[in-house]
DNA sequence: CAACCTGTTCGCCA
DNA sequence: ATGGCGAACAGGTT
């Protein structure tokens, strides 16, 4: 498992636990960044598994002939989602109009990662997408088939990029959209308001929790019912953990601080970091929760 | 071996 | 119309 040349390196936690790989901001960063190798270089053939799920509403015959002959341009990530850009592709069309681009789109679901191998690379079975370059093979694999792939060909981004909310990281996130979201979900847990990605883009479980427990909230409360005080926190500490694990994680899959919850959240019979109290485990917002039930109200 | 886990989408309901 | 919520999806892991 850990230390195979086709994972992703794996965390592993003081304890036996080795907690599982979810894409979530940071994560996905990192993984956007594993394709960099191949920038500028051409793709002479995409090899994909077209009936797959992950291709689920994309022209795949589209995606293979238009991606072959192109060359991988840029990328970029919102949230948990990831663009690639390449150039117009197939002679006909460069010739025609040169400004056209392909684009894929990349979201990792559960299991999805993005890696590079060595040219003479042979696909295994949850391998889905594969773009070959003279030097390497760019492969995205998802064994669970929650991620998904999307092709758009034209002249600026497709429609379905960015359609949701400001980077965290950003200027726009500010707290006038950040209570404005939170008035709007007044009624339901916190919990699952961390969870949606139309305000809180790149948010995921394992973030949720830690954002909660560093704001000292329990998740149950309803958005609506926290104070301007318990605003600020909740603000505070969303930025904190989104930009901590953008800097910690992303370049090279490190691990976050020893003090974080995430490492308590998969032992058996976690502890809350800050006193050593067991934690509470629910099924809040669909979703595993876990909280400490002395500093979180 | 069957239940479990998980992010997003979809359908239903208030 | 809008938002909250549970089911469905897939398959490796337990």
């Amino acid at each position: 498992m850990a230390g195979s040349p086709r994972d992703p390196p794996s965390r592993q936690s003081e304890a036996t636990t080795a907690f599982s790989l979810m894409p979530e901001l940071a994560e996905v960063e990192y993984f956007r960044r594993q394709w960099d190798c191949g920038l500028g270089q051409k793709i002479l053939r995409v090899q994909l598994h077209a009936r797959k799920r992950v291709f689920r509403g994309s022209n795949t015959r589209a995606l293979g002939h238009d991606l072959t002959g192109s060359h991988f341009l840029r990328s970029e990530s919102w949230g948990k989602q990831m663009l690639f850009e390449f150039s117009g592709g197939n002679p006909e069309i460069i010739g025609a109009r040169e400004k056209i681009r392909s684009w894929i789109g990349i979201h990792l679901g559960m299991t999805g990662t993005l890696r590079v191998e060595p040219s003479d690379f042979c696909p295994e079975k949850h391998d889905h997408l594969v773009l070959r370059q003279t030097k390497r093979a760019l492969v995205f694999r998802d064994a669970r088939l929650f991620g998904r792939v999307r092709f758009h060909h034209g002249k600026s981004a497709p429609d379905w990029w960015r359609a949701g909310g400001p980077d965290i990281h950003s200027a726009a996130f500010d707290r006038a959209f950040f209570d404005g979201f939170l008035k709007r979900h007044a009624r339901a847990p916190i919990k699952s308001v961390l969870l949606l990605q139309s305000g809180f883009a790149g948010i995921g479980n394992w973030m949720a929790d830690e954002i909660l427990w560093r704001a000292k909230i329990a998740p149950l409360r309803t958005a609506g019912s926290l104070s301007s005080t318990r605003r600020d926190r909740l603000f505070r500490e969303t930025r904190f953990v989104a930009i901590e694990s953008l800097r910690i994680i992303s370049p090279a899959f490190g691990d976050p601080p020893r003090d974080w919850l995430i490492h308590q959240k998969w032992k058996r019979n976690g502890v809350c970091p800050r006193h050593r109290t067991p934690l509470c485990k629910a099924m809040i917002g669909g979703r595993t929760t876990v909280w400490c039930p002395l500093c979180q109200r």
